[in-house]
DNA sequence: CTGTTAGCGCATTCAA
DNA sequence: TTGAATGCGCTAACAG
C-alpha cells in the first residue's frame, strides 16, 4: 500500500533517520549514501507524508495568504507575487513552502476561521492582505489569534494593511499603504485642475483602506475651503466593485447634479462610475472627471484612460512573501509604509466652464 | 505551551478518547459530556492539531485549487466559487475544509509540485481548473500523479479542463467548457455580419483551451470556404494577457492591413486588441471588429462594450467545489460539458463598405 | 557520518 | 456511553 519511509530506508539498506536526514538535507550524508536513498526514493515512488513529518518537526511548509476577494485582481497580483517569492527560497531541495490562498470574501468570520485552520495546520507563516475590518470586537479577536499564532512559531506578515491594535508583538512585519497620502494627492489633483464640486464613491463603510483612502479627500478639501457637512452629502459608501460603482454614481448626480468630478475608491468603482455616466449622456472628461485607485492592468485600457494612484502591489506581495520566508529581514520597527504614485491619465480634465 | 486535547480531557474530567468523539461528532456522546468538553475546549481556547489528526486519520481536510494565474479574474472567479462552495458542507461544526487556492503561473512544473505537496498533505480533494498543457511527457506524468492521488483517496474534480488521457480512474468529475463550440459560433456571428477577413489572437500554442477555441474557429471559417493556408497567416499566438494582445495585433495588421475583424483569445487580450487598433487610428466597429471569449466583469465596461462568449464560471467553480467535497454526485459518464452563450454588444458590426 | 530510541497529538480498536 | 491501549509516519536527540 502506501510507501513510508521505512520501505525506503529497507531498500537503500540505512535506517530511517538517514533517510529523513537526505530528505531534509539537515544534516551532512555521504554523498554515496545519499544517491542510494534518492534512488530508492525514486524507485519507489515515494512521497513524504506531509502530516507525520508536521506532526514530528511541530512545523509544517503552509504558508496562508488571506485575501479579501480573490477574483480582484488587487490581491490576485498581490498574492501571486508573495506565493511567486516564497518559490524562490534558498534552501533548494527540501525547502518548498506550500503557498495558499484563502479567501476570505470579505468576512471577519471566515478570516478567523481561516487562521484557526492554518493555526490547526501549524502553518509556517500568515500573510494577510488588503484591508481590515474596524469592529473593536473583530479587532481584538483578530489580535489574539495572531498572538497566539506567534506564539507557535507562525511568522505573520500584513501586507497593504495597517498594523493590528494590541498584536504589536505578534506581527513579523506589516507592509501598509500609504492610502491617505494617495487620496490626499488624487483629489489635489482635482483641486489643482480647478474642480470644487467632487463626488466621492467610497468602499465599504467599516474598513481601514476606505477610511483611510477617504480621510485623505477630505483632507485635500478641507486644505481648500472646502470641508464641511457638505462633504457627507457628496459622499456615497458601497462594496469594492463594478457594480456599487454604478449605482453610488447614479446617486451621487441625483444629489448633487453640478457634480464635475468623482473619485472612486478603487478603479474597479472607477469602471462602474464611467459606465453610470455614460449611460447619462455625460462625457468623460469634458463634462466630468473621474479617478480611481490602485491602477490595475485594465486600468490603462479604459476609455478615456484612468488617471489613478499607482500602488506597487507586485512589489509588495513579493516583499511580503520574502518576509514569510524569512529570506528578507523585517524593517525597522517592523512597519514599512509604501507610497502611491499620482498617474495622471485621460480621464480627469479641466471642469466645463 | 501548546493546548492539547490531553489538557483538555484533564479539565473535563473525561479522556482523551471521549474529548476525540466530540470533537469529531461521529459517535454518540452523552450531552452532558459533550458540554463539559466543550466548555473545557473553550476556557482553555483549545485548537486541534491538524497533523496529528491527519496522521491518526490517514486523511486532512485540505483541498488544493490549481489555477494557472491568479491574477486573472477567469480564474479568481471560478476558484472564489469552488471556495464558497466547500463552505457550505452539510456536516456542519467540524466540516470545515481548508480550501486553498495554488498558483502554477502556468508552468507545468510548478503544477507537478503543487500536486505532490498536495499528496503530501494527504488532501482531502484537488481541483484543476484551466486548459491544460499539451505536451506528452507532462500528460503522462500528470496522470500517474493523479492516479497516486486518487489511489490515496483524494478526489480529483476538472474543472474549466478536458479530461487527462490516460487518467480517467484516477478522476471524480470534469467539468469541461465547451471552447469549441464557443469558438465556432463567434467567428459564425462575424462571417453572418459579412467578414471575410478576420484575423485570430490566440493563446499559447500548447494549451488545450487555445488549441479548441483555434479549431472551432477554424471549423466555421472553412465552413464557409476560408480555409486554407490563409488561416496560418492570420493566427498570432500569445499570452492570455492584455500586453500580449496588443502586440499580436500590431502584427496582424502588419500582415493584413485589409482586416475586417479581430478575434482575440479571450477578453483580456480583446482589450489589448482594442487598444493597439485606437492606436493605430481604427474605430471600433466602424473600421474593424473586435470579439473575445469568457465575458468577464470589465467587458461590459469596455467602450464599445465587448461581444464575447460567456462562460457560467461562477456557476462551474461552485459545481467544481460540490463535487470536491462530495456534495453534488458526478455527472453521468463523470464528464459534463458546459456550453458557452454567445453575448453579442457593441464591438462587432458589419464590415465597411 | 550513521543507527537507536523515543515520542509528537490524535483516532480508533477493544473492553468494560 | 466511556476508558485504556495502540500505532499512524516521521524527526530529533543521543550514542557510537
Amino acid at each position: 500500500m502506501t510507501v513510508t519511509l521505512a520501505d525506503v530506508a529497507a531498500r537503500a539498506r540505512v535506517s530511517p533517520a538517514t533517510v529523513s536526514r537526505v530528505l531534509n538535507g539537515n544534516y551532512p550524508v555521504a554523498a554515496a549514501t545519499r544517491e542510494r536513498v534518492l534512488r530508492a526514493v525514486d524507485e519507489l515512488d515515494y512521497v513524504l507524508n506531509g502530516p507525520a513529518s508536521a506532526l514530528a518537526a511541530a512545523t509544517s511548509d503552509l504558508v496562508g495568504i488571506l485575501v479579501n476577494d480573490i477574483a480582484d485582481p488587487f490581491f490576485g497580483i498581490m498574492a501571486g507575487a508573495a506565493q511567486h517569492a516564497m518559490g524562490e527560497g534558498p534552501g533548494r531541495a527540501g525547502g518548498e513552502k506550500l503557498a495558499v490562498v484563502c479567501n476570505t470574501g470579505g468576512s471577519p468570520e471566515r478570516e478567523l476561521t481561516y487562521l484557526t485552520l492554518l493555526q490547526r495546520q501549524r502553518a509556517a507563516a500568515v500573510v494577510l492582505t488588503g484591508g481590515a475590518v474596524e469592529d473593536a470586537g473583530h479587532t481584538a479577536a483578530t489580535a489574539a489569534k495572531l498572538a497566539r499564532l506567534a506564539d507557535a512559531g507562525t511568522r505573520v506578515v500584513l501586507c497593504g494593511r495597517p498594523p493590528v491594535p494590541g498584536a504589536g508583538e505578534a506581527i513579523t512585519a506589516a507592509l501598509t499603504f500609504d492610502n491617505r497620502g494617495g487620496g490626499r494627492r488624487l483629489t489635489e489633483h482635482l483641486l489643482t485642475l480647478g474642480h470644487r464640486r467632487i463626488g466621492y464613491v467610497a468602499g465599504p463603510a467599516e474598513r481601514t483602506t476606505t477610511r483611510h483612502r477617504l480621510e485623505g479627500h477630505r483632507a485635500a478639501m478641507e486644505a481648500a475651503g472646502l470641508g464641511g457637512a457638505g462633504l457627507d452629502r457628496l459622499t456615497v459608501h458601497g462594496r469594492y466593485d463594478r457594480r456599487s460603482g454604478y449605482d453610488a454614481t447614479l446617486e451621487l448626480l441625483r444629489r448633487a447634479p453640478d457634480l464635475t468630478a468623482v473619485v472612486a475608491a478603487n478603479d474597479t468603482v472607477a469602471l462602474g462610475a464611467c459606465a453610470a455616466l455614460r449611460d447619462r449622456g455625460l462625457r468623460i472628461p469634458d463634462d466630468i472627471s473621474v479617478a480611481g485607485f490602485d491602477d490595475l492592468p485594465f486600468s490603462v485600457d479604459a476609455v478615456p484612460a484612468l488617471t489613478t494612484v499607482r500602488l506597487p502591489l507586485h512589489e509588495a506581495g513579493a516583499r511580503a512573501g520574502r518576509l514569510a520566508t524569512g529570506t528578507e529581514a523585517p524593517p525597522p520597527g517592523g512597519v514599512a509604509t509604501i507610497g502611491g504614485d499620482l498617474v495622471v491619465r485621460a480621464s480627469t480634465g479641466r471642469p466645463a466652464a
